[in-house]
DNA sequence: TGTACATCAGTGAACGCGCGTTCACTGATGTAC
DNA sequence: TGTACATCAGTGAACGCGCGTTCACTGATGTAC
């Protein structure tokens, strides 16, 4: 059967492509070979062909995906507003609740703990990724280890935040919702600088 | 077969401890009923004869065991110290990470989103009991919005940084350290009253 | 540029296995008398 | 208390199915001459 080796290039992406969309949308264990062949046109040889078994073809589609959507966050950074406010508006949505395939590192962190190594330490460069460019929109006059520490509790509440969010969406949309909102806005008030009031200006109540 | 009432509900009773630990430890996708059976000592068809489906199984799994959890959480709160900090302590912990089974509602938040809707119900009751937890020990000088919502976001990074600790334990067990620190150390932070610098008191960078 | 042939991406049948669920059956329990 | 019998928790064979992976084979590609 043999084909051009651009073909070939072109197959091997297509495969990688239906499995990090599959693997997202319903995870490692609930997708099958077959249907991610199916979907991409090709026979299961195929893949066989070009992944040595279906763990490594998740580590190859975790580290496709990653790369797309942290592109994708950082051209999220409007000129308006302050940076985290462009990034917490992107990551802590409705639409990236809803979005059967979004960003693997928060579709995939609960899952990865009971996979090999190899995906372990690509979601662990996915992750750090993340929190560099959360840190990268926290204010400047912070130290530097209260940017750090800040940055990775920014990253891990909008994945558990999402995670919840998807939990209970189906029996409680009210709670999901206000999950959504909830979490924006105290980790909104995180980025704010050495001293900040919980609301910015010091409000009585009413 | 038929065996004493009283024999019955133990025999069920074994079936669900067998099956929330396991679906704890790997999943519900990565269990199988036959797995499950030969732990409690007893055939597939006795499981049938108590829950209609493996679905059905799971949810009285999953309430078992978060029943269980948080009443071993409030059991944690020590006489010295914040109550948060107990909670903390007891949530965000090396303990809690390593433990294969620990927590339901740390542990499934992200799988219960693709399960049916009466595995979404019974998780979101069991998180709201979590948040009402958390929110009872935050200061009362708070407004109750406030109070609110931030005890919704302090249990969503509380389920996020055990997700991703786990995920990156095996990789990078610094990373998965740090994680931990870092997240217990600025949810601490929102558990202050109205006004809070960044580290209780200002302090200049030497 | 033309020919001979090794390469290897891709095919498709087959592997053994475990999955969730069903069903006819068993036989001690627990009830009705 | 003693007997007759309906109940139903539990057994175990069987169901069809999809799983991940293997392997002998195909045949166009791309290279060596």
């Amino acid at each position: 059967m043999k084909v051009t080796r651009r073909q070939a290039a072109e197959n091997r992406a297509r495969i990688v492509s239906s499995a990090s969309r599959l693997f997202r949308a319903r995870g490692i264990d609930g997708v099958g070979i077959a249907e991610i062949c199916r979907e991409a046109g090709l026979t299961h040889g195929a893949l066989y062909a070009q992944f040595p078994s279906k763990q490594a073809l998740a580590a190859a589609a975790f580290e496709h995906a990653s790369g797309h959507s942290l592109a994708r966050l950082k051209l999220a950074r409007g000129t308006s507003g302050s940076a985290l406010e462009d990034y917490l508006d992107f990551l802590i949505s409705r639409r990236h609740r809803d979005a059967l395939v979004g960003c693997p590192i928060t579709a995939s962190a609960s899952e990865v703990a009971r996979q090999g190594e190899s995906l372990s330490a690509s979601f662990a460069t996915g992750f750090q990724r993340l929190v560099d460019i959360v840190e990268g929109a926290l204010p400047a006059d912070l130290r530097p280890a209260q940017r750090a520490e800040r940055a990775l509790t920014i990253v891990v509440a909008e994945i558990g935040a999402i995670a919840v969010a998807r939990a209970t969406a189906r029996s409680r949309p009210d709670l999901s919702e206000r999950i959504l909102t909830a979490t924006k806005r105290v980790l909104l008030g995180l980025g704010r600088a050495r001293t900040h009031g919980t609301r910015r200006r010091r409000r009585r109540r009413s």
